[in-house]
DNA sequence: TTCCTTTGTGCGGGAATATAGAACTATTGA
DNA sequence: TCAATAGTTCTATATTCCCGCACAAAGGAA
């Protein structure tokens, strides 16, 4: 197999590029909403493999980079290349600002659910 | 082509087996989304094919059923048979009740993206 | 430098889901 | 009985998602 195309850089809407359809389609899958979780509650920047476990099961590394690919140009999490490590970290203060109470009513009806 | 299957009942769940995934994911298609709207500003039930038109374009009908069943099955619309029409009303009253601000938030989100 | 290790990405095939045209069901009204 | 209307099911096609594998990119060791 020959590889055409390099590594892309990562992409990162700008605030006002962000949509609700995108936040929507982004936490309409449970894995995602975790990983969100797990990066808001970090209180420093984490490595996307700190979130490979996922309901006590083990996701492909291929599988959860597409998961955080979504969440980033989805506009929900900021990653930065650390060396051979991403740093991830949440966009919730801009989130919040520009669609007021919608993350935050997702991510504590999520919280409910789970009793 | 013959049919094998008759029509089936439509689907409601109970309001306990309302899941937020499952009413982010069907509220991550913006056409649902009018559709939804639509119902609940409608003064009395309104059938399926008042909403055909969706951005200046019709919609093909078995789309539409869809559409329908979707937010049917997510628990965000109940449909009531009447003669051949389908009568649609929304379960906003239910969902606030198990979901608090989850929806209306959803709402208000994508009413304010439209400027 | 060169090699090895680690973290994450690009590609491709199969599975699952979505779209829409056409045939069909089910009901009403003439 | 027939025609019209509203919505559903079937089917084919298109798109999206999942994941194994090969690879890229960076760091560390010798």
């Amino acid at each position: 197999m020959v590889y055409l195309k390099t590594m892309r850089p990562l992409i990162h809407p700008s605030v006002e590029a962000i949509t609700v359809e995108g936040i929507l389609h982004a936490l309409s899958d449970p894995v995602r909403v975790q990983i969100l979780v797990g990066i808001a509650k970090a209180e420093c920047p984490q490595s996307c493999a700190k979130y490979q476990m996922v309901e006590n099961r083990e996701l492909p590394k291929s599988t959860l980079s597409q998961h955080f690919k979504v969440l980033r140009e989805a506009g929900l999490i900021r990653s930065e290349r650390k060396g051979v490590e991403l740093h991830n970290s949440t966009r919730y203060a801009e989130i919040c600002e520009r669609f007021g109470p919608l993350l935050t009513a997702i991510l504590d009806a999520y919280a409910a659910e789970r009793q």
